[in-house]
DNA sequence: CTGAAAGCGCTTACAG
DNA sequence: CTGAAAGCGCTTACAG
């Protein structure tokens, strides 16, 4: 009946917006101070009064505004900033689920973004996380273009953790497979079963494709042999190039025996290339029917996949874990290495047959 | 070589947090009104004070504060929740991306959480995400446990839409697949060549099992026939417990002559088990050389698969598109539908031979 | 074109 | 055990 109270001063706008810890000390007729200790705990607050608080909070459907939370000296904001070239990739999204995992068991929440390879957007995306006062960082970095907005100084203090590609002269704890090692393994395979025309389908633009086509010639170099310049075919982006690539090798003169592919895009088009030619009648001669395939990741039909194929296997899951756990041990009170740190995490040769 | 400035009053411990608009207003001589202006836009500064303030931020590396931001009336969080049962999925991965893409044309964020088909944890993220003040909520809902989370009186007035799975009691706006039409076809294909012992891979559990079995049987009623129970397998979780299931069935002393899995986990699983058959002599005469599947989802090799494959293909990033869409839909100043909508997006079998 | 005041929702001392 | 005051970083009127 009284017309004076703050609730009747702001009449229905209130009912659009959420209701605040003012509306619930009003709802359960106390001051704003008694709901906030309430809401942390009710520590220091009689029984009855907190049960007359939770009711309230009920009845209004009240949740506590995070933001302005955080806002307040000594908060943080509970939030982890996660970007990815490509979250649809089967390979990043078990990345983010490992990140998930481990900044959920931590309270923090993730904001997630795709840079798709593009380091304007990964650029925008880092600011934008940065603004809304991340904890940390977790980047899987863009391949194409300038990697400045990444250093840590350009951080305000965030920590940052690269997951999966390291990035020239940025200085930041990085967690990586052991690329130069699986390619380097598969290779050696290849080579021990007597192959010496091994192709090579990858990329050389990627710090990955980099590294794994060092360690596909390193094999090579260990026996004193070098790969054929002709066989080795870089560029390919999805599985129809790799396909067209593994075909064009198939006619060539000279075809290779065998074939090691960089990422499983590229092992699913050349399998593809050898089935379409195996079907096709295989013009020269039964060679192209046994093409030996080694290729790094693994994928879904792996293991009944119509050829001789061996992959690199390598745990997704737990890149994820490691570089959130990487970053975890950044903001907690412990005290801290100085120095950036490099983790790689060590991969598996499977043959599938 | 002042001592008197707010700057020299505190002076290390501003250097751990990040700089505020005072501090940059301090940089620049003006006040943080100024700054403020600049930062949106400039309109009514002078030019020379609006460099002064741009170089301040550079040199201070300041971010402003979203949080602090979203805080004043009129203002957005800018961000979304999403709750997905399972991240690491492909299918929820790619799905993932088209809300991304989405939320970011809209210049919003994403936060992200896994509710591994966990109702508790689910209500958690999505509690958390209104605490956050996410401006809309896009959910996967999990299959077990209760929803009344999800109930709209108990979302504060904060726009949900479901994804791929519709929720009993919660009138929401809902982006489905057409599931039972996706069924009905690729059984009735598999009918019109003849078979008549169709066995049917899937989960009972999950909603879109639910409606996939629906098909299954819809397609035997339009030609007066019923499946048999004896063929009819549910409860696989995973390609393990799929092959396990198909292997059984092929040994039934009337086995099936094809099957429809409800899934590519299902899927997988069959062929598996169906190669696996063939290369250890297929027991059973030639019949089980030639299972014929059809399956709902597509995979990665999926068009060389050693056996004579349909699937049910659709598109996981136009459902998070359509999803994110409705929810901006919500979101925008236009006169809002009251009632909740559904959305069922169509599919297209896809004969792999 | 520029700034002092006030308040968004919350919580940390401080006072009772 | 409880509350009034003050301030976290920002921006919307309001005044000049």
């Amino acid at each position: 009946m009284t017309t004076d109270g703050p609730n009747d001063a702001r009449p229905r706008a209130r009912r659009s917006s959420s209701p605040t810890v003012h509306d619930v000390a009003l709802e359960a007729g106390v001051s704003p101070m008694t709901v906030s200790r309430v809401l942390s705990g009710g520590k220091n607050v009689r029984l009855e009064v907190q049960e007359r608080v939770a009711r309230a909070v009920e009845t209004l459907g009240y949740h506590r505004n995070e933001n302005a939370r955080s806002l307040r000296p000594g908060h943080r904001s509970g939030l982890v900033g996660v970007t990815i070239t490509n979250i649809a990739n089967p390979y990043y999204a078990e990345m983010l689920r490992g990140v998930e995992e481990i900044a959920s068991s931590h309270g923090r929440r993730i904001l997630v973004g795709n840079s798709n390879e593009d380091a304007d957007l990964e650029k925008q995306l880092v600011a934008d996380f940065i603004g809304r006062r991340v904890e940390g960082l977790i980047v899987v970095p863009s391949s194409a273009g300038d990697a400045a907005h990444l250093q840590p100084e350009r951080l305000g203090g965030v920590p940052l953790v690269l997951a999966s590609r390291a990035v020239a002269d940025v200085a930041a704890d990085t967690v990586l497979i052991d690329d130069v090692e699986g390619a380097r393994g598969a290779t050696a395979a290849l080579l021990a079963e007597g192959h010496r025309r091994i192709a090579y389908l990858g990329q050389r633009s990627v710090f990955t494709g980099r590294r794994r086509l060092e360690g596909f010639t390193l094999a090579h170099e260990a026996l004193d042999l070098r790969p054929d310049d002709e066989l080795i075919r870089v560029g390919q982006q999805d599985v129809g190039s790799a396909e067209q690539a593994m075909t064009e090798l198939l006619e060539l003169a000279d075809p290779p025996t065998a074939v090691f592919s960089a990422n499983n895009r590229n092992t699913v088009g050349a399998i593809r290339a050898i089935v379409a030619r195996r079907r096709s009648g295989g013009s020269a001669g039964t060679s192209s029917l046994d093409i030996r395939v080694a290729g790094f990741d693994s994928f879904d039909f792996a293991d009944i996949a119509p050829v001789r194929l061996s992959v690199v296997d390598h745990d997704a899951g737990d890149l994820g874990r490691r570089a959130a756990a990487m970053l975890f041990d950044r903001l907690g009170d412990a005290p801290q290495p100085l120095d950036a740190r490099t983790l790689e995490l060590p991969v598996t040769l499977r043959d599938l047959f």
